[in-house]
RNA sequence: GCCCCGUUAGCUCAAUUGGUUAGAGCAUCUGACUCUUAAUCAGAGGGUUCCAGGUUCGAGUCCUGGACGGGGUACCA
C-alpha cells in the first residue's frame, strides 16, 4: 500500500486503453446524446423470473402479449443491422429482449449504439416469442442505467482462475455457473436456522468479538489493541462464555450467529474468519441438542434444496433423520481394535500411527489416535457421544461415570460439523478445570483459558442446560456440495495482490 | 510453516527435444445484415510470456531466488 509497485506506476498495456477507451467513447456519446450514463430510479420493473412464468402462457405465434418492464445486466450482444438481441439477466434469471430500430424510434436507437456488455440498462414491451421461439420482449422503450467501463470475462467461460474469482467476486456471481446459487442457499441455510430456533423460543443476541480472554475453544486468538483504554484485546474464538452468562441472567433460551476469529492456517477447510452459530437451552442436555441439531440440519438443507442422499468429498451421506448416535470408544475399539478402557492399549495403539505418547494425558492421546483413525471413516451424519472428560473442560461428566463427559460432535464426510455439551455449571469444578493444564497441551492448544468473572457468573447460579456450536461455512459446504470453504465465503481471506 | 503444481493478450486457452517475427477463440475497432441466441460473414489492431538474476549462439520452455494462487500436509484436542 505505501509503495506503488512497479506495474502500477507503468501505463496499461495498449490491449486495455483500447478496449477501455472504446467504452469511454460511447459513455461520451451517450452523455452528448443528453443520457444520463449512470441513471436514476427505474420503477415498476417486474422480476425477469415472474416475466418468464407470465410467458409461458402465451401462445408461440401471438402478437398481443402483455407490456412488460424489466431491468438488467446485458450479457449477450447480438447485432443484427437495424435489429439488436440481448439477453438481460436480472438477480432471478434471463431473458432476450430484442430491439430493432424501426420498432424503438429515431430517438432511441442512437443509445443502442451505445450499449456493451456489462451495461445495466432497462426495457419495456411486449413480451412474445422470437421466429426462432426464444421468449423475448420486443422492446418499445429503452431507459440506459450504467455504463460498465470495465470488460468483461470471456461471454461463455467467465471467469475461471480461481484467484481473480475470489478477488473479484462480483464478477464471480454475474459470471460463474452457480455461484450466486450457491450464495443465495447460505443465506435461506441462515434463515431456516434462525426459524428454527425462534420458533422454539431462543432469542438471538450478540456478545462482544472483542474480549479480554478469548475462551470457549481451543485456538490462537488474533490481538489488537484499544487506545482509549490503553488494554490490549483479543478478538473472540467462540461464543460460548458469553451466552453462558446470559443464561446465568435469565434469557433462558439464547443463541447468537456470529464471526469468529482464529489466528491459524488457511486450508480448504479453514479461513481465518468464519461464521459460528451457538445456541444454549436452560434445563436441557446434550440429548435435546441433537434433537435440535437434527432439526436445524434437516430445515437446512430443506431450505438449500440439497437432496436427501448425496456423495461429497467421497463420502455417501444421508440427511435422512434420525442421524446415527455412537459412543467415542466404541467407535474407537471398532476402527483400531483397541481396547478404550485400557490407557496402556490405547498408548500402544497411538504409537502405531507416530503419535507422540510420552508425558501426556491418556485422554490426549486417545484424542488423537480417535482423530488419525477414526474421523475419516465418518461418513454421517453421525453423532459421535460421549467424549473422554480430560478434553472437555467446559462439559458436565456423567453423574454415574466421571471419566465420561456428555459431549457430542456431529460428523460428516470426516469432518466436523456441530459440537455440543451438556454444559459444566459447577464453578468450582471449573475453575479447577481451568486452573489445571492438560498434560502436554500448551496454552494455545488448551480450552481451559482462565476467566474469573465467568466463573464468577456460575457461582451466581447457572441452570443446568444444553449448549451447540455449529459452524455454517461448513455447514453450507456440505449442503451445497462444495470442497472448499472458499466457495461458500463471499471474500475470503488473500494477501494483498503486489505484482513485481 | 513444509511439499507438489501453476502463472502466456482484457477473458478462456495453444506454442514439438531450447530454434525464425509467441498463435487461436471470445472481447474491441471498421464494414454487411430486421428473428439472432456462445449469431454469422469480411477485414484490422492488441503481448514486460508474474518479477529479478543466471546458463546458452538462441529461453515462454532449462537453473537460482522472489511474488501470488491451487492442491496436499502441519496447526486447528
Amino acid at each position: 500500500m505505501s509503495s506503488p509497485s512497479p506495474i502500477d506506476t507503468d501505463q496499461p498495456s495498449s490491449t486495455v486503453t483500447a478496449l477501455l477507451q472504446a467504452r469511454r467513447d460511447k459513455l461520451a456519446k451517450l452523455q452528448e446524446l443528453g443520457i444520463d450514463p449512470w441513471g436514476s430510479r427505474f420503477d415498476s420493473s417486474q422480476a425477469v423470473a415472474s416475466v418468464r412464468k407470465e410467458g409461458e402462457s402465451i401462445a408461440q405465434d401471438a402478437d398481443d402479449g402483455p407490456t412488460v418492464r424489466v431491468a438488467g445486466r446485458i450479457m449477450l450482444l447480438r447485432n443484427a443491422g437495424r435489429l439488436v438481441f440481448l439477453d438481460l439477466v436480472d438477480r432471478t434469471g434471463r431473458l432476450q429482449v430484442m430491439i430493432g430500430k424501426k420498432q424503438v424510434g429515431p430517438d432511441a436507437w442512437p443509445v443502442v449504439g451505445c450499449l456493451d456488455l456489462g451495461d445495466i440498462i432497462g426495457v419495456e414491451g411486449r413480451l412474445g416469442y422470437s421466429n426462432s421461439g426464444e421468449m423475448t420482449i420486443f422492446a418499445s422503450s429503452l431507459t440506459f442505467l450504467t455504463k460498465s467501463l470495465e470488460t468483461p470475462p470471456d461471454k461463455y467461460h467467465g471467469l475461471v482462475d480461481p484467484e481473480l474469482r475470489q478477488r473479484m467476486r462480483y464478477l464471480d456471481l454475474i459470471h460463474g455457473e452457480g455461484v450466486r446459487d450457491r450464495f443465495v442457499a447460505r443465506s435461506r441455510i441462515i434463515e431456516a436456522i434462525r426459524r428454527v430456533l425462534t420458533d422454539r423460543g431462543y432469542l438471538e443476541v450478540e456478545g462482544p468479538t472483542l474480549q479480554e480472554t478469548a475462551g470457549g475453544a481451543a485456538a490462537r486468538p488474533f490481538t489488537t489493541h484499544h487506545n482509549a483504554l490503553d488494554m490490549p484485546l483479543v478478538m473472540r474464538i467462540a461464543l460460548e462464555l458469553h451466552l453462558k452468562r446470559l443464561l446465568v441472567g435469565g434469557m433462558e433460551r439464547v443463541f447468537e450467529l456470529g464471526r469468529v476469529y482464529r489466528n491459524e492456517g488457511i486450508s480448504p477447510r479453514h479461513n481465518p474468519e468464519f461464521t459460528m452459530m451457538e445456541a444454549y437451552e436452560a434445563y436441557g442436555d446434550y440429548a435435546s441438542m441433537m434433537d435440535l441439531t437434527e432439526a436445524v440440519l434437516v430445515a437446512a438443507a430443506e431450505a438449500a434444496g440439497t437432496p436427501e442422499t448425496f456423495t461429497w468429498m467421497g463420502h455417501d451421506v444421508s440427511l435422512k433423520p434420525p442421524f446415527p448416535r455412537k459412543r467415542y470408544d466404541d467407535l474407537l475399539a471398532e476402527v483400531t481394535g483397541c481396547d478404550p478402557e485400557d490407557p496402556a492399549s490405547v498408548a500402544t495403539e497411538a504409537s502405531k500411527h507416530d503419535i507422540e505418547t510420552a508425558g501426556r494425558h491418556p485422554d490426549v492421546i486417545k484424542s488423537e489416535l480417535f482423530e488419525e483413525t477414526v474421523e475419516k471413516t465418518l461418513s454421517g451424519p453421525i453423532f459421535v457421544i460421549d467424549y473422554p472428560a480430560a478434553v472437555c473442560p467446559l462439559t458436565k461428566r456423567k453423574s454415574d461415570a466421571p471419566d465420561i463427559a456428555e459431549r457430542f460432535e456431529l460428523y460428516v464426510a470426516g469432518m466436523e460439523l456441530a459440537n455440543a455439551y451438556t454444559e459444566l455449571n459447577d464453578p468450582d469444578l471449573q475453575e479447577e478445570l481451568f486452573r489445571t493444564q492438560l498434560a502436554g497441551l500448551s496454552d494455545d492448544e488448551s480450552m481451559a483459558r482462565m476467566d474469573h468473572d465467568f466463573i464468577k457468573s456460575l457461582r451466581h447460579g447457572m441452570p443446568p442446560a444444553g449448549g451447540l456450536g455449529i459452524g455454517i461455512d461448513r455447514l453450507v459446504m456440505f449442503l451445497t456440495q462444495a470442497s472448499s470453504i472458499r466457495d461458500v465465503i463471499l471474500f475470503p481471506i488473500h494477501r494483498p495482490h503486489t505484482s513485481g
